[in-house]
RNA sequence: GGGUUGGUAGCUCAAUGGUAGAGCAGUACCCUUUUAAGGUAUUGGUUCUGGGUUCGAGUCCCAGCCAACCCA
């Protein structure tokens, strides 16, 4: 805990002593500051709704501005949905109402009881008869205009982040509709949500790094998932047809503007369909997702501050579905005729930094990552993926090199894959074992061995929801559709 | 991990190496339909931290901390 500001002597320390002052004037005034339940109307939106000249409401909020006219004086009741605006009467109300009306600031929580009525100016308003102090602020808000600027104090104090800026609220409520939508879409095709381990004993279903933990009663480390997929597939086993898990899985790794160590992930499989039927079905959810946050024409459109549009993403279906290879030779004409030596001068030429790709392949992802993944907006299925890349897929019949999957990308950067899942329990165990390399500690056996009680053939997709969420709102960086991302501690004290 | 930029009042921002300022918030007063209310007055500073250069450092140099962006 941090020493009280109010017994610090700073500027900040005075303004907490002043709304102190005002919180013991409230008790003198036989007032509870922190008072109980409040019986409302509802939420600002629910009385909007219902307002009606003359009608009785009673409406519980945050004062957010406070605008004293002498004998008049209005303030803004506002929760995370909106504003109303509140009308004190200096000659109507009694003394009693009055003195603890002078004891409110900005940032107090307030519940009001009164007559709606509309301004000369027509805003509509309440025009208080009683009123309650619910909880005194003893802190200054953030600027009512400019809100809060500072990233740090955005992330690191998101509540602040939240009363401030309305672009902010505005991000995390689609998060929500977003998120509730892909389950009700999910609900309607047969998909059954569910819950699998967050701790598991060998982390698998990707390649990344993940995090140590500890059981001390079981005396055993575990690792927080990174990837649920293991046990999906599991449930594809035990004769699931359809299901799904939408949850938080964890990685290692670095942060940036598009990684968090914790992120959402969406994983669905369907028991006897295939990576074609699965981007179909994505394509219908984002679209649809889209639809219901309000865009037009199939047209996403991302903002800046002023309002200015700064890109613009084309959802009109159906998709762009082009091969890996179709891909890389577009923007790199000649690339797969090149040796591996031809590959390196022409990453040079390229002014591509290869040095942590000594394979060929991974040259070649390189190039895929730089030059069509960064540079792809509209959306786009990359089909006939590498085996390399992709371990726990179906090979494809006819070039067993690639496998059955999509990479669907959107604003630059990978929203969603989407495979044909792979069903050989031999040929699954050959292809970890041979991913593992020397680490064949980290194979999940007891999934192989799940595997060779049968599963069906499935399609199965991931996607990145914090990612999804970025390219539907505008957001530039993850840490805006996160609600309280990572940082470093903070040095000492405030 | 490397590079770039930034850190000044509660918030948003100024300030050629030469007295640290403004707006909002706060405080006091005026004002009965305002709404970024308005008017008058006014309080408020460890300029991120620690060193250094200098007659003099918010400003220049070094180190560190935190953040944003780019690269790996």
């Amino acid at each position: 805990m941090e020493s009280s500001p109010q017994t610090q002597h700073s500027p900040l320390g005075e303004l907490v002593a002043i709304r102190r002052q005002k919180l013991k004037a409230l008790r003198d005034l036989g007032v509870d500051p922190y008072g109980g339940a409040f019986d409302t109307t509802g939420t600002v939106a629910d009385v909007r709704e219902v307002f009606a000249e003359g009608k009785f409401v009673s409406l519980a909020g945050r004062i957010t501005a406070y605008r004293d006219m002498g004998k008049s004086r209005f303030l803004d009741l506002s929760d995370i949905g909106g504003r109303m605006q509140v009308y004190l009467n200096g000659k109507e109300l009694d003394e009693a109402t009055l003195a603890v009306a002078a004891q409110l600031d900005i940032g107090d929580f307030l519940g009001v009881e009164g007559e709606c009525f509309t301004t000369r100016t027509g805003e509509p308003s309440i025009k208080v008869s009683r009123l309650a102090v619910l909880s005194k602020s003893l802190r200054p808000l953030p600027d009512k205009w400019h809100g809060v600027q500072d990233s740090e104090t955005r992330y690191r104090q998101r509540y602040l982040d939240l009363i401030a800026n309305a672009p902010s609220r505005e991000t995390f409520r689609q998060r929500s509709l977003v998120v509730r939508e892909i389950r009700r879409f999910l609900d309607e095709r047969g998909f059954l949500e569910v819950e699998t381990p967050m701790m598991q004993a060998i982390p698998g279903g990707a390649a990344a790094e993940p995090f140590k933990t500890h059981h001390n009663a079981l005396g055993m480390d575990f690792y927080l998932r990174i990837a649920p997929e293991l046990y999906l597939k599991r449930l594809l086993v035990a004769g699931f047809p359809k299901v799904f898990e939408l949850n938080r899985s964890f990685r290692n790794e670095g942060i940036s503007r598009r990684h968090n160590p914790e992120f959402t992930m969406l994983e669905a499989y369907w028991a006897y369909a295939d990576f074609r039927l699965m981007s179909v079905m994505v394509e219908e959810l984002i679209c649809h997702l889209a639809a219901m946050l309000g865009c037009e024409d199939h047209q996403v459109h991302h903002r800046d501050m002023e309002g200015n549009v700064t890109r613009t993403i084309n959802l009109s279906r159906p998709w762009k579905r082009a091969s890996y290879r179709e891909l890389i030779e577009e923007a790199v004409p000649g690339w797969f005729a090149l040796d591996a030596e031809g590959k390196r001068s022409r990453c040079a030429e390229l002014k591509l930094d290869i040095s942590h790709c000594p394979e060929e392949f991974e040259m070649t992802q390189h190039v895929f990552e730089k030059l069509v993944e960064e540079k792809t907006i509209d959306p786009c299925f990359v089909t006939h993926v590498p085996k390399e890349l992709v371990p726990l897929a179906r090979l494809n019949d006819a070039d067993p090199s690639t496998v059955d999957v999509y990479e669907l990308i959107i604003n630059g950067q990978e929203i969603s894959p989407g495979y044909s899942e792979l069903n050989d329990p031999d040929l699954q165990r050959e292809r970890l074992e041979h991913q593992a390399g020397e680490e064949q500690q980290k194979i999940d056996t007891e999934f192989l061995e799940a595997l060779e009680y049968g599963m069906p053939p499935a399609g199965g997709i991931g996607i990145g929801i914090d990612r999804l969420v970025m390219l539907l709102t505008g957001a530039e960086s993850i840490r805006d559709v996160i609600l309280f991302p990572h940082l470093k501690n903070r040095p000492t004290g405030e």
